[in-house]
DNA sequence: CGAAGGAGCCGTACAAAGTACGAGCCCGCG
DNA sequence: CGCGGGCTCGTACTTTGTACGGCTCCTTCG
């Protein structure tokens, strides 16, 4: 099929939009510049994709196929904390992913797998079809969430917060806000402090209401 | 100040914005459909604000206010029920409005005044600062999350989503992926589901969770 | 009461981005 | 060796954000 060398195809052209996006950030990622990464002309890419709306769509689902599956059969727990985390880690790597997926109404063959393998992974636990639905809105809001909150922070996670912090908390705003104020100073601002550590705590308060609803098998 | 009748001034550019998302969508939002909406010339707006990024980020604050504060000194279950409950709301009436958060930085005042008041009834509930910076991370991530697949829903709850289904879950695909279809088809499909009612049970799960935490006082 | 000044508004124009259209090129097959 | 068609490209049109400078009308002060 490929006539020439280094012939364009669709997964090429996804992989070159992420590698765009990782780079510069998703405004970045335009035709004219996902082309000159590819080293083509920006009209050759029209040959494999219909138009960016579906360049879009197969980058959210190539970040969704870098998701580490869940062994089916394995403790629940552990692997729904495997995935979450993984989860994670890929949706930090690809900060601009989040906002997309609110866009994107067709899921993708890899968003399917991950999902009838998380269900497969549940069921097979001794959840209960309605159960199951349950534990993945919960788990998944909470990843997708987190993931949010973690792309709008203003600093790369241990990075001089305190420039930041000097920044919004001035004397106005500390007398304004003084709940604000109290736990950023006391906490927050604290060395040490790592928001994704709320990750794990957050992750366990719900894996353990799970743990707690009646099932079948175990 | 307001030197002509139906004078343009922030607020009202920010409120004329909101609208014409919640109308015609996110992308709909162009500075040309703005001044339109707002019956006044492209470049009008831009006296009234520096350029398009700070329009966004008073939309996104416009809308954390209309998100009902918790009472401080309440019951904090309760607070924290209500308040989840009308973020969850507030961002289905504006669904572009999850999206933008990734991208913002910078908080507005509405925005730090809801934390702060957030984070005061915690407090007053006896939270310790570190419980209620775990607190209001899981709580806050569970809303955004649920608010993001609320958003990329492809039908607009309850609907008729058997259509939705019928494309997705053709023969091939329901061989290809069991467990999805099994969720689907016993439960998802069944008549009276809401994804909607997910929200609820997710929020108690966690909130059964908070309330096990060791407090100070009650 | 009139002139000055500035605030608020607008018309024009340009750069960047998505993409339609049709021509050219190059490969494998006959 | 020639041909057909898939791949690529150049050009150009539309839409969007926004810089620049002019116009207009209210407010203020003499």
């Amino acid at each position: 099929m490929a006539r020439r060398r280094d012939a364009l195809t669709r997964p090429r052209v996804i992989a070159a939009a992420t590698a765009v996006a990782d780079r510069d950030g998703l405004t970045a990622l335009t035709m004219r510049s996902l082309a000159s990464e590819l080293g083509v002309a920006p009209m050759a890419v029209y040959h494999h994709v219909p138009n960016k709306e579906a360049i879009l769509d197969g980058v959210v689902d190539a970040v969704f196929s870098e998701i580490t599956l869940p062994d089916v059969g394995g403790d629940w727990r552990t692997e729904m904390r495997m995935r979450a985390a993984s989860a994670r880690e890929v949706l930090r790597r690809h900060p601009w992913a989040v906002g997309l997926l609110e866009s994107r109404a067709a899921p993708g063959p890899a968003t399917l797998t991950h999902h009838d393998t998380v269900i497969a992974a549940f069921r097979a636990a001794g959840f209960s079809v309605r159960q199951t639905a349950h534990a993945m809105a919960v788990i998944d809001s909470f990843v997708y969430g987190f993931a949010v909150q973690e792309a709008s922070l203003p600093f790369d996670d241990s990075e001089s917060l305190d420039e930041v912090a000097d920044g919004i908390l001035d004397a106005e705003t500390a007398e304004r806000f003084p709940h604000l104020t109290e736990l950023a100073t006391v906490y927050v601002l604290e060395p040490g402090y790592s928001f994704g550590d709320e990750f794990d705590l957050g992750l366990d308060l719900i894996l353990d209401g799970l743990d707690r609803l009646p099932r079948a098998a175990g």
